[in-house]
DNA sequence: GACATTTTTTGACGGTCCGTCATATTATTG
DNA sequence: CAATAATATGACGGACCGTCAAAAAATGTC
């Protein structure tokens, strides 16, 4: 995907960069004046290119909102592969996804509207083929990477797995809770053709394991998570641990 | 606020089936043709009212929108009510507010990409202040009653509450989980105050306890859920599990 | 029923923005 | 330097939103 820049021809190279520029410019104008206010038109002027120009680029501006969105979801899976390279367990290396999900939210809380914004069928129903293959692309690597280490938890003998939960279940409802549920059950996975679906009796189990594992009724024992928590931090995200604290000074 | 129709004057009469109409008229353009192509033209055409009639009613496109949205909020709150009621452990009460939820989102997907709409920012930033409201006091409501079923519970001593676990911090568990837990730590509750915020430490502590539920490590014991899940449905949504089946058959 | 007044409806209009395309400009090649 | 190819431009058509003066309907008065 990304190719070192100095090995093309000046024309690609000028192209890739005015690409950044262009989507640069339209993520600050995204941020400081909202959604309505970007326009291709007032991206064209601040770029100093016409608007004719961004059309090359992008074949609309759900097209380039799209690819704002991308870029976002890349940086997301920049994050998510780190943790899941951690030599730790594969509950370590799960609870490190879960951080780094949690961390990028807050690092780029503007950065993770974009996300959102694609997830609108009002945006989504104007995108290019080409352009919503490169997003699905994106979105099953990041669910794959969860697959996969549930998928290792589970033949490592990790994970229990009561008869009919398979890993599709126990990354549903992880998932379900950082990403958001009604996102990932409303489009993004084809689970159309059941009856009284998967996701009802998926989101049921978890709902029924998570209560208890609030102790609601039987109640469970505490376990030191904070201590693992912070190694994690400290181990995989010390860099954005750090800008992190750094936005807290510079706010306050 | 809903009053009964009868007893209004006929010009208050006809203003509220109008605008019933209206809504209904928008639903279906907007589930049969997508939202690029719900116009306000269209929608004075369908309804054989002209625009400025529409404009009545809606003071824009995204009132209208979002009045189709607090409309399903409403079904929804409904729904979770009838759990909330249910004659039976806060536990039980819990679960069944998941299945209303399950069941809404099976029996009326496309409504319920309506909620999904109003949470772009794209669409809020142009929300009238009242709609806003309105739809804040809806979401409002939907939230206090998880809220006070918690509460409740953890009063009667049905949920052992270690130090720093608030009610809050168990809803915001479950309410991710089902509601999706980006839309709500995004734009729904104020959080923005704290350092490394609630948001994270909450999503971290919910991941935690939902591991131990899964058998991660420490393996929990299984409880027969099946049976209680079936009970509840039948008791509280039977009316619903039969638009259930009878879609299954119209479908197959 | 005729007339005056208030309320409601209408659709033409101004304004904004998207996306296109013929033309102008720049780059490349012989 | 001329011919040709590649790229950039912005005027333009079309779609839509939201407004508002004028028309139509409803209501009230005699």
């Amino acid at each position: 995907m990304t190719v070192p820049i100095d090995s093309l021809p000046r024309k690609q190279r000028e192209f890739q960069q005015r690409e950044q520029l262009i989507l640069d410019t339209a993520q600050n104008m995204l941020h400081q004046h909202g959604y309505a206010q970007l326009t291709m038109e007032r991206v064209a002027e601040a770029v100093e290119y016409s608007k004719g120009t961004i059309y090359n680029h992008f074949s609309s501006k759900e097209d380039l909102v799209c690819s704002l969105c991308c870029r976002c979801v890349s940086s997301l899976i920049e994050l998510f592969k780190r943790a899941y390279d951690y030599p730790g367990s594969t509950r370590e290396r799960f609870a490190a996804i879960g951080i780094a999900y949690s961390l990028y939210h807050q690092l780029n809380p503007l950065e993770a509207q974009n996300i959102q914004i694609v997830k609108t069928n009002a945006v989504r129903e104007k995108l290019s083929e080409a352009k919503l293959r490169e997003l699905n692309a994106l979105e099953h690597e990041i669910t794959s990477l969860c697959m996969n280490l549930v998928t290792e938890a589970i033949e490592a003998g990790d994970i229990q797995v009561a008869e009919n939960h398979t890993a599709d279940t126990i990354v549903f409802g992880f998932w379900s809770m950082l990403y958001g549920g009604m996102l990932l059950a409303q489009s993004d996975i084809p689970l159309e053709d059941l009856g009284f679906s998967p996701v009802t009796l998926m989101l049921w189990n978890n709902s029924q394991r998570l209560m208890d594992a609030w102790g609601w009724q039987p109640v469970s024992r505490d376990t030191d998570t904070d201590a693992l928590f912070k190694q994690l931090c400290s181990a995989l995200f010390a860099e954005e641990m750090c800008r992190l604290t750094q936005g807290e000074n510079r706010h306050g």
